[in-house]
DNA sequence: GGTTTCTGAGACGATTTGACTCACAACACG
DNA sequence: CGTGTTGTGAGTCAAATCGTCTCAGAAACC
């Protein structure tokens, strides 16, 4: 990187350049759509300026790498996970966060997401600190829920949050990304209940 | 495609030229060397080549498009499935096929070429076959065990195919994928007896 | 041993990649 | 409201890559 580290301070006094936050939001924009309409490798500096209507050079300036690009852009798709109310009916509340969690799948496009995120995961550190992070906000909902339960002695203690992500979320991943099908509410609620039934005491 | 369409045609009178066995031999071997190690954007014409100690040309007269390559890499790097051998006992027999799954999940690097192909499959009919023909060989072993206990009426009656790889792979790829950690002996115990739980009648 | 055919080296134009300059417009700040 | 600062876009540039093609030589086939 022979050009100066950061010219362009991006925030002075606490305070963001208009300008600066107009061609972030118009660039992580013009990158998600990309990323979702034609995959990842899609996301250059080259095609994320066109179709975002803004100088090449001024993409290499804020993003140095496309990794740097990539990593902004997946961090600013991610939509906030709204957390439900819970019931305290665990059955209830279950199949409320997994519905959560496969309007997120269906809606948004998580998978792709994902997928662009493992593939650069072993590569790039950001990347696959973005990973673990997205990781961790998907199975949290589901271990706030469990959490209780287990403590209560309802479900076997021997879950951890990493067992209860795996045979939650997993079936119902595993069913969006390999079956492709939509996953139903009838999935979705024999996910739950063959959770419960295995591991309730 | 301005060159001729075939002019090594691969195989004359059913043998092939050794040269060309060697070459692809070479080159898919180091396709599938670049794709564990760098992820599958690594696998170009240039590098292959290079890491192969083949020509350029000689790259472009086999594999024409990127496509082409990657998908043959793909297909090669898949490793025959194993069937054990049924013993009758649906819990040991179970077990038995998810070992072979996890075994086929570390040893081989069939996460990354799911990924590979996951990324690829939606713009690519031939990598969408693949993909898809992957999943269904992925999940023939346990189906497989589970339907004659399904039919027998010890197991759910509702239960396809779809739905026991969904129960039975599903956390244990959620594991491997997510986690990232080894999954254990335990790990896949727990799976199968949380199935059991769930849909034994 | 003669013929076929596959290979590697290299050349080629076209395209892409980062880096850089510079005039200009838009912002911040007094 | 004017002035100085700073991000931006257009455009240039060398280097790398892509896909194609040619050609001589090596090696496989018969």
């Amino acid at each position: 990187m022979t050009q100066q580290d950061v010219q362009w301070s991006t925030e002075i006094n606490n305070r963001v350049d208009v300008r600066v936050a107009r061609t972030r939001a118009a660039v992580l924009d013009a990158g998600a759509r990309l990323l979702f309409t034609e995959g990842w490798h899609a996301v250059t500096h080259l095609r994320v300026a066109e179709e975002a209507g803004v100088g090449r050079a001024t993409m290499y300036r804020h993003w140095p790498t496309v990794e740097d690009l990539l990593a902004d852009v997946l961090v600013d798709c991610q939509e906030p996970w709204e957390a439900a109310e819970p019931t305290g009916d665990l059955r209830v509340d279950l199949i409320t966060e997994l519905d959560v969690f496969v309007g997120a799948l269906q809606l948004s496009k998580l998978p792709e997401i994902i997928v662009a995120a493992m593939e650069r995961a072993p590569t790039d550190p950001r990347i696959q600190a973005m990973h673990e992070s997205m990781t961790r906000i998907s199975r949290h909902p589901v271990w706030t829920v469990a959490q209780a339960p287990i403590e209560r002695g309802e479900l076997d203690p021997e879950l951890t949050e990493e067992i209860v992500a795996a045979h939650t979320l997993g079936p119902i991943l595993y069913q969006r990304l390999f079956d492709g099908q939509h996953v139903t509410r009838s999935d979705i609620e024999r996910t739950v209940d063959a959770f419960l039934t295995a591991f309730a005491t």
